[in-house]
DNA sequence: TTGTATGCGTTATCAA
DNA sequence: TTGATAACGCATACAA
């Protein structure tokens, strides 16, 4: 199969090659015949533009990119459903990047692909712990950039979160209204971003409920399973809260694990709520009451926005901040 | 910020455009001086080599697409978790895109990258039921695909599968060990790829144990989950199976919510098993016997006999066929 | 070791 | 309506 392209094409029908490129373009000075004529021949001869070619003419890629810091949760993966489904609808590919929750990876990425390989970016960001400064060094005119989840709140870049908060506060209140006095809260990091802001929003209802905030009982989790249930076992054996909540999906799986280990029964020894989207929440021993985020949404925002930045590739792109909201689904771990 | 490519760089710096171009080349007669002198003002001024421009010249992306039939699936995520991981590893974006089990979007979406969008590609096929001649038009010398969980055999494409016949049988002889007389197998497409190994399986051990195959026991389920639910009540009411065994996780789920609609109990009244990479399988009420296939494995063998043919790309590329071993995890759902 | 010139495949500007 | 030509930014063959 020798190499087909316009040339070709122009060479094989006695045109030339402008003739032919332009018989590709919706709004173009072309007879019609001709047209037909190029289209034909090029359908016959299986011709496809050449992406390089025309995205370095054009200077788009058609491309957005979705980081996200890991695969392996649901929550994200429906975002890049969402994500992918909206860039799809407008003609947008999607690159998605995992960044194993790792700032260099982050960076790296970031960097390496703001040069023309996508025309804009969704990402939920490793942390604010952690240096980003590469951020100021990115040309976010060139290459839009839509928060999503996490964010750095230091640069000015539009992004979607959840009311963490609140949802945060009435899950607390829930618990308290069930009957618990002590109130486990797992967390990766309680000093930032949305473990911050779920971490006041469970500190704020024990407060309104005259309930004390222990310490103790706000632990710091790692990402690793095997960390996390040495953790967790150590907190219910030790401090023996009657109720836990998990601001992270991930660790109401290690509470359920080391549960059943422990021969400790949820709801009766030990309550549970936790952030997630899993789908089959329900099937569960027993049924997890979760705090849901609109996950597919909050993808199909996040593109929204990443577009509408991309349309008026002359203006600042837009900084909004748009909050969604989670919804709490009450189920038997944390009942009765 | 103006424009900074390699052309300002070599006029501020009063060199020669291929001089600035060379000090990015690894293996490049450049003295080492002028090199590192580019090299701190590219770091300086912030270059970013351009995309577009150096994938035309050297045609080639350093992406490869991962196509998959949903996104929406454990299995398929922890597929391209391992994909991405190697692609990541050679120094390769990975390109995400979902079919919805659409053979129109998997024609399209393949067809639309065949020229230099992506340098190759792994794939998930939609069904060997449709139409997919489109593949012939594609030039797998220029763009190498690699099958993976499902394949279209009359193509000579390598692909990485799993022993769905044989883990398929075991499952079955697992069920009639535990008693069970009438095991009903749910499928999606029992004439075709997968599906048909699966039923296979299935049925060829039902065949050695001296039990009967039963049409009305093999039941064709559909993608959706409440069609499947009315299919799945209907069968459990009329034929009153012992044993579900579902050739794909979904239709576990609908088992599940579907007993617990009609107060079924499991492992009791009726013994459940799935092909499905959950991993909190453990989790579920009743944990679920599951036949587990090495999804981040086989996402990781593909892009490795990708990235092989890759190197090669003179060569035919590769044809082979690599089939890896799932696992039997007997858990309390089909058991006692 | 460095500079000059050319081409990758496409689109856009201008002239015919 | 069509054709000739330049340009997008980079990398290489060849010349100096």
């Amino acid at each position: 199969m020798s190499k087909v392209d316009i040339k070709s094409i122009a060479k094989a029908l006695n045109l030339s090659k402008s003739t032919v490129s332009r018989a590709f373009q919706s709004n173009s000075d072309i007879n019609a015949n001709t047209r037909s004529r190029i289209l034909a021949y090029a359908n016959e001869v299986n011709y496809r533009p050449n992406h390089y070619a025309s995205n370095l003419r054009e200077q788009k890629s058609k491309t957005i990119a979705v980081v996200v810091p890991e695969l392996e949760n649901n929550y994200f993966t429906q975002i890049i459903k969402g994500a992918e489904q909206i860039a799809k609808e407008a003609g947008y590919h999607t690159l998605v990047y995992a960044t194993d929750d790792n700032v260099c990876k982050e960076r790296e990425f970031v960097t390496s692909i703001s040069n023309g390989k996508v025309d804009g970016v969704l990402m939920s960001v490793v942390g604010e712990g952690h240096d980003h400064s590469y951020l100021f060094n990115i040309d976010l005119v060139k290459m839009p950039i839509v928060f999503f989840d996490r964010l750095y709140d230091d640069v000015a870049i539009p992004g979607i979160t959840t009311d963490d908060y609140q949802s945060s506060f009435e899950a607390t209140e829930h618990l308290i209204q069930e009957g618990c006095k002590s109130i486990a809260f797992l967390v990766i990091d309680k000093d930032h971003s949305i473990g911050k802001e779920r971490c006041m929003g469970y500190t704020d209802a024990l407060k309104k409920h005259q309930l004390p905030v222990r310490e103790e009982l706000i632990v710091n989790c790692s990402n690793s399973y095997t960390e996390n249930f040495v953790i967790i076992t150590d907190l219910l054996t030790t401090d023996k809260p009657d109720a836990v909540f998990a601001s992270v999906e991930r660790l109401a799986f290690s509470t359920y694990y080391v549960c059943n280990h422990l021969g400790v029964s949820i709801p009766d020894q030990v309550k549970v709520v936790a952030f997630s989207s899993l789908q089959i929440a329900e099937l569960l021993s027993p049924p997890l009451s979760t705090i849901v985020q609109p996950a597919e949404q909050i993808g199909r925002e996040a593109a929204r926005l990443l577009l509408k930045n991309l349309k008026n590739p002359n203006l600042t792109p837009s900084t909004d901040q748009i909050v969604l909201k989670s919804e709490l689904k009450i189920r038997k771990s944390s009942q009765g």
